[in-house]
RNA sequence: GACUUGGUAGCUCAGUCGGUAGAGCAUUACACUUUUAAUGUAAGGGUCCUGGGUUCGAUCCCCAGCCAGGUCACCA
C-alpha cells in the first residue's frame, strides 16, 4: 500500500474520532445540480435561496483561513465553493470542527454534500458559499489528479491498461470517455423505440447451446452437471430466432450477448453485443431500406443531424447509401476477372499471387480473404454489398435469377462490417445440403432447427447488427473496447 | 499465434554511451481571508515489471517470462 493510501486510512480515523461518520447512510436532502446551478446562474443568485447538492472533490485551494474547493457531480459539470471562516456559524468549536474538516481531512476524490448560496467572485467565477458541509463518501484511494484549461492538458489519466482495468476512475477522470457511454445508452434505447414503433417483439434466448450454431467460431466452452454434457456459450442467437418466427411471431429482436473464443482486436471482443432482427414477409431489398431508415433515426434523435464525422470523413446517412455487388467490386479493386464460377484452383493462385495468406481454407474462407485484401480498406463510405455467392452464405436464400448468388448484404462503413442481413433460407432440404455441404460431421447439425423449417418459416428477412461496432462508430471511436464498459484483460 | 514498441514515484513522463535515479502535479509541514494549473518555503516518497546471464558492478547490454499497446493472422 502506497504512503498517500496510509495517510488517508489515518486521516479517516481522524474524522472518525470527531464524531463524524465517513461513509454516512441518512438519505441526503438535494435540491439541484451543477448543470441546472450554472445553466439558471443569474437567476439563482437573485432568488438567493439555500442550494443543496453533492460532488466529488476535484481540487482544493487553501488561501489562509479560506478555502476553494471544485466539485463535480453526476451532471459532469464542475462548480466552485468558497468558504471563509465568517460564513459559518460563529461557534468557536464549530470553527475548530471547520478548519480539521477543511485543511486537514478533505482530499481530491472526496464525496461531499454542501448547503450554500451562490454568489459571483471577484474574478467574475460564479461560486457556491458554503454554509453547511457533509461528508458522504471517504476516498481512501488517491485518484490521479487531471489538470487542465480549456486550451491545455497538463496532466492526464490516459494509460490504456490502467483505463480499461479501472473503468470507474476512466469514467470519473475523462468526461469523454463517460460520454461515449451516455451515447451507447442513447443508441440502444432509440433502436427499441424505433422497433417498437412496429410491434416487433424483443425476445431472450438461450446463451446456453448444446449446438453452438448461426455463425462459424470457436465456441466457449462449459459444462452441465446435471446432463453431464458439454454445453456452449452462443456464438449466434440466430437459429432461435429464426426458430420463434416459425413460432407464428411477426418480428422478433434481441440484443444478444454472443461469446466468440478467439482473439481480441479493435473491432473484436470475447463477448460482443448483435443486434437481431428478424421480420415475415420482407427481403432483404426491403432491409436496406429498413436499415437506414434506423440509422436516420437514432441518429436525429442523438444528434439532432444524419451528418456524422467518421474518423475524419463526413457522412450523411440521409444519401442514398451505395450499393456494389460483390464479384464486381473485387474485379474493379484487383482488376481481377473472377464470378460465382470462377474454381477454387484459380482463386488460390490469386492468392499466391498476392501473398494472401490462404492455409487450408475452403472457397468461402478463400474468397473472403481476397475481398478483404483488394476491397475492405477502399469501402469509407457507407456501402451495401450484395450478391454473395451461395457458399459463403449457408443460411441465406438463393437468388430467383442465378441460384449461385443469394439474396444477401453486408453493410460497411469506415472499412468496417456493421451489419449482415439476408433473406432467411426457408426450404428445410435446401439448409440440410447446406450444412452437409460446411459439415461432414452430422452432430454439428442442428437438428431441432431443421425441424422448425419443416414445420415452415415464412418468408423472412433477418439482420445482424453489430452494436458495438456502430457505437464505436458513432462515437468517432477507432477501438469497440472504449465503448465496452468492461474490456476483457488477461 | 507471429512480428514490433513499451513497463522508472500515486499520476504523466524524463534519464543514466553500465557506477542503484530525476521533474511537474499529488502527498506531508509551515505561511497566506477571492483563488481557479493558486502562490512561497521545506520535507517524505522508488525491488527502475519478474527471473536468469555477461560484468568488479545491471534500471540500462544479452536470454527467458509476465503485462499492455500497435500491425498481421483467426473471428463480426
Amino acid at each position: 500500500m502506497s504512503d498517500q493510501e496510509n495517510i488517508r486510512k489515518r486521516k479517516l480515523k481522524l474524522i472518525q474520532s470527531l464524531g463524524i461518520n465517513p461513509y454516512p447512510t441518512n438519505s441526503i436532502k438535494i435540491n439541484n445540480n451543477i448543470k441546472n446551478i450554472l445553466k439558471n446562474k443569474k437567476k439563482l443568485i437573485n432568488d438567493n435561496k439555500n442550494l443543496y447538492i453533492y460532488g466529488r472533490i476535484f481540487n482544493i485551494r487553501n488561501i489562509g483561513k479560506a478555502s476553494f474547493i471544485d466539485i463535480k457531480d453526476y451532471s459532469d459539470n464542475k462548480i466552485q465553493l468558497y468558504y471563509n471562516l465568517n460564513n459559518l456559524s460563529t461557534k468557536k468549536k464549530n470553527k475548530k470542527y471547520f478548519i480539521y474538516l477543511f485543511k486537514k481531512y478533505l482530499d481530491i476524490g472526496d464525496i461531499i454534500w454542501i448547503k450554500g448560496l451562490l454568489f459571483i467572485t471577484k474574478m467574475s467565477e460564479y461560486t457556491i458559499l458554503i454554509k453547511n458541509i457533509k461528508l458522504l463518501s471517504k476516498c481512501l484511494y488517491p485518484i490521479p489528479i487531471i489538470k487542465k484549461t480549456t486550451k491545455k492538458i497538463y496532466y492526464q489519466f490516459n494509460n490504456i491498461d490502467k483505463r480499461y482495468r479501472m473503468r470507474y476512475l476512466d469514467l470519473i477522470l475523462n468526461p469523454k470517455i463517460k460520454n461515449n457511454f451516455k451515447i451507447r445508452f442513447l443508441i440502444i434505447k432509440y433502436i427499441r423505440n424505433f422497433l417498437y414503433k412496429f410491434n416487433y417483439i424483443e425476445v431472450d434466448t438461450p446463451i446456453l447451446q448444446k449446438i453452438p450454431g448461426g455463425a462459424y467460431a470457436k465456441p466457449f466452452i462449459t459444462y452441465h452437471n446435471k446432463f453431464k454434457k458439454k454445453i456452449y456459450l452462443r456464438i449466434s442467437n440466430e437459429l432461435y430466432l429464426k426458430k420463434l418466427i416459425v413460432g407464428g411471431f411477426k418480428g422478433v429482436f434481441e440484443f444478444s450477448r454472443n461469446f466468440r473464443n478467439e482473439s481480441i482486436d479493435k473491432l473484436h471482443h470475447p463477448e460482443f453485443t448483435i443486434l437481431e432482427i428478424y421480420i415475415i414477409n420482407k427481403n432483404y431489398l426491403w432491409m436496406m431500406n429498413f436499415l437506414q431508415k434506423l440509422l436516420i433515426y437514432i441518429c436525429k434523435k442523438i444528434f439532432k443531424t444524419t451528418i456524422i464525422k467518421i474518423n475524419k470523413k463526413i457522412i450523411n446517412f440521409k444519401k442514398k447509401i451505395k450499393i456494389k455487388k460483390f464479384y464486381s467490386i473485387i474485379n474493379k479493386y484487383s482488376k481481377l476477372n473472377i464470378n460465382e464460377n470462377t474454381s477454387i484452383k484459380t482463386l488460390k493462385k490469386i492468392c499466391k499471387n498476392n501473398k494472401i495468406k490462404i492455409k487450408n481454407y475452403n472457397k468461402d474462407k478463400i474468397l473472403d480473404n481476397i475481398f478483404n485484401f483488394f476491397c475492405k480498406k477502399k469501402i469509407k463510405y457507407p456501402t451495401y454489398i450484395i450478391d454473395y455467392p451461395i457458399f459463403m452464405s449457408p443460411l441465406a436464400k438463393s437468388k430467383t435469377n442465378n441460384k449461385k448468388l443469394v439474396e444477401r448484404f453486408e453493410f460497411y462503413i469506415n472499412s468496417i462490417e456493421i451489419a449482415n442481413a439476408y433473406t432467411e433460407l426457408n426450404d428445410p432440404i435446401e439448409q440440410y445440403k447446406r450444412f452437409k455441404s460446411q459439415n461432414k460431421d452430422k452432430n454439428i447439425i442442428d437438428q431441432d432447427f431443421l425441424k422448425a423449417l419443416k414445420i415452415g418459416l415464412p418468408p423472412t428477412v433477418g439482420i445482424g447488427i453489430g452494436i458495438d461496432r456502430l457505437i464505436a462508430l458513432l462515437t468517432n471511436n477507432l477501438n469497440i473496447q472504449e465503448v465496452i464498459f468492461f474490456p476483457q484483460m488477461k
